[in-house]
DNA sequence: TTTCTATATTGGTCATACCAATCTTCACCT
DNA sequence: AGGTGAAGATTGGTATGACCAATATAGAAA
């Protein structure tokens, strides 16, 4: 990984770039595992034939990477990275893409419904203990645009999570950052009068996970999507009918 | 993005890393745009308050990250990361956890089985044309578990394109190398017989983008995902009546 | 004006020295 | 004997200066 798609191997890359690519395949192959303590720097750098400070390039990388951790006096160890760095890393590229906001949703809404035939199957009594949870807490909340988007996303991450699926959970959190800004907007611009309906739109998705009913909690699920996209129109409509007058003031 | 979790901001942490996360916000922020060159290491390391080796420590993590191009003689311009990199991450991190590959496949349907709706809205002619290409190549290697695997996967990434949704298409390529290993290893073991049944599976599927019936389309493409799985289980089953008899004699 | 060459700029690397945090060891005290 | 603490060793953190190599630039020559 990390410019190895660029110049793949041996490219007759730099001293640093050959210590990284070189430790780092160390690591993906199992050969270092986490917790494993590195040779020291100095020795490294001998065993490497580079000097202190491009050895120390190389490991700053990795640590960058999250695949060491470095502790002064003691020693580099290696260390599984964490998913969150695809989440922050996912989150800038998508976000160089224009509109983005609004493609984000279509991966949101594939992740859901996949994840929601699973919990169907899968889903554990805490799962729905939780999501009945989100559920009433999302009633307690529908004055306040900032808890209830809150409320609003710990149901749909609910299950998610009940699909008891590491990828798509995974994946799922990867969009959280993204997903967030574009509830928070939805949920500001959404007649407070209509939420009701949202609120039942929600409780029938959640019964039909609790019926184990795959089709039906997709297709639920799936018209949720549509209302809310649907409320989302109106309302950009709503902000245009406002903001033309004023121009032509 | 990038240890920027572990220590999210101003955690007193050390020069290099203080370095890295000033540059990288000012990537991430758009305040510094792709192509543009960053000032001398020296110029840097003075501004930055550290000498230049440590300096050269935060350039080459982001150059390791993808953020910035390090020319020699020239200097170092940033560049947008690119999903290469995501997806290799993602294949790590997702590798280290147990019985993946059989849970990526629930995310690919995911993926899948929305972009194939919004295809079924969006396909243009090319894309049309593409995939049908990639169906007569299917055909055409029946018989090459590799280049038959190829075709398959050309065939599914080419629903995936047609949808026209950067995020999906984005997540499916982050999956596509997990995703070659499960399509190569179940190819392998499909009974060679059966395969046209595979074949007719993919026109349906095909068909139903044409005739831009999303409900159908995904309805077919379902099925096709469910037989395949169910064929996976039944030559596991086959391979252990194989081998339990050897370890019995 | 074009081309080429000398020079300047800039990244790449190295060696060394010193500081700071940590670890190890061992003498010392209870 | 066992705990305790301080001195030394180990190890990462940083700085400085120097030199090489690739590139860019400016000026001289055609």
């Amino acid at each position: 990984m990390v410019a190895a798609s660029r110049l793949d191997d041996s490219h007759d890359t730099g001293g640093a770039e050959r210590v990284f690519l070189a430790l780092r395949d160390r690591v993906v192959s199992g050969e270092l595992k986490a917790g494993d303590r590195l040779p020291p720097e100095r020795e490294l750098a001998l065993k490497f034939n580079v000097s202190r400070p491009i050895l120390r390039e190389a490991l700053r990388s990795l640590a960058m990477l999250g695949f060491l951790e470095i502790i002064q006096g003691s020693g580099a160890y290696v260390r599984q990275p964490d998913i969150a760095l695809v989440s922050d890393f996912l989150t800038f590229c998508m976000a160089q893409q224009p509109d983005v906001l609004d493609d984000i949703i279509q991966s949101r809404i594939a992740i859901e419904c996949q994840a929601i035939r699973l919990a169907c199957e899968k889903a554990s009594e805490a799962d729905l203990n939780r999501i009945a949870a989100s559920l009433t807490s999302l009633l307690d909340t529908l004055e306040d645009p900032v808890l209830g988007g809150q409320a609003d996303y710990e149901f749909h991450s609910g299950i998610v999570r009940a699909s008891h699926s590491p990828a798509l959970t995974t994946l799922y959190r990867a969009l959280t950052p993204l997903l967030m800004q574009s509830h928070v907007s939805r949920r500001r611009i959404v007649p407070s009068g209509i939420r009701n309906f949202l609120v039942d739109a929600h409780k029938e998705v959640f019964l039909s996970i609790v019926d184990r009913k795959p089709d039906e909690a997709e297709k639920r699920l799936r018209e949720h999507f549509a209302i809310g996209d649907e409320y989302r129109r109106k309302s950009l409509i709503a902000e245009f009918s406002k903001t033309l007058p004023n121009k032509q003031a």
